[in-house]
DNA sequence: ATGCCTTCGTGCATAATTTCACAAGGTCTC
DNA sequence: GAGACCTTGTGAAATTATGCACGAAGGCAT
C-alpha cells in the first residue's frame, strides 16, 4: 500500500474550512493582509486552537509570532477543497426551488456554475429560467457527459427524489446536494449533502423548548422560596 | 442545584431525531404499525445500535422481541423536539429566497407557520407574496410580539444580515435560521442554524477531489507495474 | 407452562473531536 | 545582536460520539 494519498483531513475540519475561506475572502476584500488564529477564531465563532489545528491540516503555513497571510491561506484552502477548478452543477427539478437556484447568480462566482436544469414535466421542458432552458430528464446522461457535470442538485418533489438521484448516479454523478426531505439510498462511493429546512427548524425548536423550560423552572424556583433536593 | 431539568440529549442525537421522525411519518402514511431498530437504521442509513441509543434518550419505549410502535414513537419524538405546539416564523428579507420560503407551503403542516415577512426596501413593503403582505422591518419588534414569533429566518443580502439578526434579537427572538453566507455574531443564549449552499458545495468538492485523485493514483499504480515503498 | 426466538437497552471499548498548555520559532526594538 | 514579546504547531488530556456485544425481557409456538 503506497501512502501517496493526501493526508486525510478530519470530516469535522472539512466542514469548517469553507467557513474560514468565506471570512478570509471578506478580509481580503477589506485589504487585510494578515490574521492570527485568535482573530479568525473570533470571526468564525470557534476556539483559536481549533482554528490552528484545522489550518495545520493544510500544512505549516503560519509564521510564529506573526500569524497567517490572507491571500496565501486563501490559496491553500482552495487547493485543499478542490476550488482551483470549477465544478459544474446540474439541477434536477425545475420547480420553485430549482428555478430559484438556477437564477441565483451566487454560485458561478464561487466556482460552481449551474450549467443545466432538467425536469420530467413536458410543460416545464423548453421553458427558460435565468439563462438556461429546461431540458428533458431523459437526456440527463448525455447532458452530464457533454457539460462535464460534477454535482447534481435534487429539487424534485419528495416522491420522485429517489428516482432522480438514481438517474444522476447512472449518469456518473458522484456528488449530490439534496433538498428533498428524504434520506436517499446511494452507494457509499457517492457523497450526499442534505439541505432540509424542516430538520433545521426542528433542531431549533428543540433548543428553544429547552430554554423555555429552563426559564419556567427558574420562575418556579424563585416563587417557592427554598426547594432543594 | 435541582436536577429537574430534562435529561439532556446529545447534540449529535438531536440532529438525527428529525430524520427519524420524517421516516416514521412516511411509515405511518403507508400504514406500517411497528418497526425495529434494524429497519429504521436501514431507512435512515445509520447503525442500528445508534438508532436504539438515540431512541433510548426519549425513554424506554420499545418492546423487546417486537420493536417500536410507529405512532407512539412519533408522539415521543415530537414531544422531545417541542413539536406538540407550533412555532411561528418570520422571514426577514423579501427577495428571491425570502419570498420562495414565504410561498412554500411545506412548513406550516410541519408546525412552523410563516406568519410574517418584512423588508427594508420601500418598494418591497406592501407587496404581497403568497398569503402575506411584506411588512416594514422597523415594525419587527411589534410583529414579533403580536404574532408570537419564535423563529427568525434571515434572507437579506449578506451585507445587511448582521443588522437583521440584531433587530431580531432585540425583538426577543432567540432562534435564527440564517441563509446568508456569513457567520453571525450572536450571544450564546441564541441558537443559530446556518444554511449555506456555498459551504455545502465546497464540502462536496473536497470529497469529489479526493475520489478523483484516488482513481488517478490507482491508474498510475496500474501503469507502473510494481512500485512500492 | 416451558423453551425458543427475537429485539431492545446499555455497559464498555474504541474512535473522533475538542480543548488545553506550552515549547519552538519567529519578529521587532533598542 | 540580545532580549522581550508574540503566535504558531502540536503532544496530551478531556470530552463527545460511535459501535459492539450481550444480558434482559417480552412474544409465540407447542
Ligand atoms: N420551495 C421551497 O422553498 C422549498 C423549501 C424547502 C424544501 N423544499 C423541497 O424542495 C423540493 C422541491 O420544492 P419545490 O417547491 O421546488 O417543488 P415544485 O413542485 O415546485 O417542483 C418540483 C419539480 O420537480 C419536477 N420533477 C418531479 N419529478 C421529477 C423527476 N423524476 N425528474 C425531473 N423532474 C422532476 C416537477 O415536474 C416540478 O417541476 C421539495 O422536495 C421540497 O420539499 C422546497
Ligand atoms: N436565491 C437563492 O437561491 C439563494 C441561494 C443561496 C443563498 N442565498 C442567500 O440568501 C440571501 C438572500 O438571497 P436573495 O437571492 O433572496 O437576495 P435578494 O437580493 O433577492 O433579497 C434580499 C432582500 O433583503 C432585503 N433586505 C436587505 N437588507 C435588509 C434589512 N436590513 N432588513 C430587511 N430586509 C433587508 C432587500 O431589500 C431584498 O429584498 C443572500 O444572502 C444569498 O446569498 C440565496
Amino acid at each position: 500500500m503506497t501512502q501517496l494519498q493526501r493526508r486525510r483531513i478530519p470530516d469535522a475540519a472539512v466542514t469548517r474550512l469553507p467557513v474560514y475561506l468565506q471570512i478570509l475572502n471578506n478580509l481580503h476584500a477589506t485589504n487585510v493582509l494578515r490574521f492570527s488564529s485568535d482573530e479568525l477564531a473570533a470571526l468564525a465563532g470557534v476556539n483559536a486552537a481549533k482554528v490552528r489545528k484545522d489550518l495545520s491540516y493544510l500544512g505549516s503555513y503560519g509564521t510564529r509570532g506573526v500569524g497567517y497571510e490572507v491571500t496565501y491561506l486563501i490559496h491553500q484552502i482552495k487547493r485543499e477543497l478542490g476550488l482551483l477548478r470549477e465544478w459544474n452543477v446540474v439541477v434536477v427539478g425545475a420547480g420553485n426551488l430549482g428555478c430559484a437556484l438556477a437564477k441565483f447568480g451566487g454560485f458561478a462566482p464561487r466556482g460552481f456554475p449551474v450549467v443545466g436544469i432538467v425536469d420530467n414535466d413536458p410543460k416545464k421542458i423548453g421553458q427558460t429560467t435565468g439563462s438556461l432552458t429546461v431540458g428533458d430528464v431523459r437526456n440527463l446522461a448525455k447532458m452530464v457527459r457533454d457539460l462535464k457535470v460534477a454535482i447534481g442538485a435534487i429539487t424534485t418533489s419528495t416522491a420522485t427524489a429517489q428516482s432522480a438521484v438514481d438517474a444522476l448516479i447512472d449518469a456518473g454523478v458522484t456528488s449530490i446536494l439534496n433538498f428533498a426531505p428524504i434520506v436517499l439510498a446511494t452507494p457509499s462511493s457517492v457523497s450526499v449533502r442534505n439541505v432540509d429546512l424542516g430538520v433545521e427548524l426542528q433542531i431549533l425548536s428543540y433548543y428553544e423548548q429547552m430554554r423555555t423550560e429552563q426559564t419556567e423552572v427558574a420562575k418556579i424556583q424563585t416563587k417557592s422560596s427554598t426547594v432543594s433536593v
